[in-house]
DNA sequence: TATGAATGAGCTTTCATTCAT
DNA sequence: AATGAATGAAAGCTCATTCAT
């Protein structure tokens, strides 16, 4: 965690490190990123940066705790009109909201992404903590409870499509996001109900062959 | 690729050499992998380096080239028994092999699942080429196929499909490690089958509900 | 430019870093020259030398512009004092003040010498700028000057009499140096009157010989 | 000298490996010239050129005898047909061949200039003996000659005139490729012309001033 | 709290030369 | 005589971090 100083500077020099920060990591990755080109891009002092931040890790969680957070804000909104219990509405609503993330800020998004392809498990323990686990659960007691009410199929594996449904709302976004960008935004959602078609007809309980 | 120098060297020593740089790239990963660490690692000179490989690239390229041929023959002895057009037989083969890949080389398997997610599309390219185009259509050719035959629901699109059977390629191999998805083989064929499930009956031909 | 840093410096490791380097680039010239052996020399960490400055061709800017005014410096006392027009009068000084200051800094003298016969021409425009280009357009208005007023013959090729006199100033001051070291400062007078006299009587206008 | 070996080579090896050098010299000159970029142009054996050369410096000396022979036939020609002991008409006849052989050979000119302008005398000194110190004494007397037979005014300064021609000859050599001065044939005349017009008015024994 | 100079280990790469075959 | 692999010192430069002011 940033040191309490970093809280404690004029909103205006907290932007400028922010913004500078994005800029790196987007630009070169966690791995590569330079404090000495963050500190000559913002124009403060090499001290003052040890001063804010224990170092470049501590700089990257804060980085990667506010990207959270911003993406939270942006799917908790989409999230509230939502027929609570309807698992296909929401994994719909969690693809789109990803590329509308996407869209809205590339950097943020890149760096999210580039965070789930770190390689450094305990980093990455260490930053989402058990954010993932809490979403995973919530998500497998969505799918039993719509199990129970016979809308999918009792032998769909739960822990797995949990775990797949958070995969693939990142790789989607990424995927597509170029061609909701250039592309038309329709298209982009016709593709996305395209997939999520799949996968509804895949774990729907009705009509399904013997296995 | 390598100077001819590199494929001269006795098999010990070129072994050596091809086992340092694993060990690097897979604890370092491209970025952070130090040439100064793998000449003192098997005690070639520095200068020798540069008689093998023409910079770290051409040795990250060389060792990603060798896992690729690798991993080819592991699963080339899987798809010869395969009833050729049966899509999905092909994709649970694709990624039985790919666990077993990992189980046997996992350091490589590691290696290869970084450079999947490498942030350095130049380089991507250089070394992929258009693979992964080339196996995108030939996914695609091979959905018409079966949608003619009648295996796959008409409505489905095609493209979009290639692409989830894609993810979860990457899914797959991005879990090769999780102790709760692949840990036993037993647990392994269970998630395999479930993945493999969801897509079947979600693109199956029979019985579909109306969209 | 050097940055700041180092001219923020105290005097003291200032010049101990300026001296190392006008006896590097004395000894070995600016192709062989090694930042490695000034930082050696001064006992300055590598890593300071580049606190102070942006390379290796920064350092030897500053050098050859430390030079380059102190030359200015050396000559404008002489120039001072000098009928305005008299083109020889003013080349004689240009000689003399050449092989004065050959004398006073040697080491200064022959590295501005080795500028002057350095093989990277864009280097030498970075440094010199348009100060050749303006001391020749001098020269070259005083000739005309001195052709009108009729002291020099009208037939002499004024841009090719500037450019010769820009010339010899540099060569001579390195030939008759140590003649002007180790011999008699007069006798090394003596030559230099000796060759502006034969330079005089070639361009003067009167009693010249047909073509 | 080159060793034995490389003389002993089939003509068109030798030739190879002398143009390569000749490409490199004229490239990055003495200082920065490297051998191993000489031995990958050639596509002969490290080791090999070890067996013709000593060093780096031997192949130089090699490179600039050649050199030297090839332009000493060069300018017999046309030193041919001179009248004996006319000094200007030498010196003149010293400048025409110097440019026709940079129109030739551009690359071995510039490769001759570079060394004229070389900053280690030691290996100067082993290249070129006491041609120098031979030629200046050549110039005096024949100076001292046309003194005698009244054509150069008797209180010229012998050697300070045979230095000055040698100034000349280096002018003249330095500006090879100065569009300005020797762009043309016509106008690379004119300024020779100017050039020995002015020597040729400073030294003649008719119509002197006083001094 | 802010500063920014100091640090030196580290990086990738090139070099001329040697030497066993 | 020819080879070309081996060598390791040296190059220029960047890095995250410390610390005295």
């Amino acid at each position: 965690m940033p040191h309490p100083t970093f809280f404690n500077l004029p909103a205006d020099k907290r932007n400028l490190i922010f913004e500078a920060a994005v800029e790196e990591f987007y630009e070169f990755g966690y791995a590569k990123a330079s404090i000495s080109r963050i500190v000559a891009k913002t124009g403060i002092a090499k001290g003052s940066f040890y001063q804010y931040f224990e170092d470049k890790k501590d700089l990257y969680k804060h980085v990667l705790e506010v990207i959270g957070r911003q993406k939270t804000e942006f799917s908790a909104a989409a999230f509230h009109d939502l027929e609570r219990n309807d698992l296909l509405q929401m994994v719909r609503e969690l693809f789109v909201s990803g590329i509308r993330f996407y869209r809205a800020h590339p950097k943020l998004a890149s760096i999210a992404g580039d965070f789930a392809k770190l390689r450094e498990p305990e980093l990455k323990r260490e930053i989402t903590g058990d954010a993932a686990v809490k979403s995973n659960e919530f998500f497998i007691r969505l799918i039993e409870r719509q199990k129970e009410s016979g809308r999918i199929a009792p032998d769909v594996d739960a822990p797995v499509l949990a775990d797949l449904i958070a995969f693939l709302s990142v790789y989607v976004a990424e995927h597509y996001a170029d061609q909701a960008l250039f592309g038309s935004e329709k298209q982009a959602m016709k593709t996305i109900d395209s997939l999520i078609w799949i996968v509804e007809n895949g774990i729907a309980a009705t009509n399904r062959p013997g296995r």
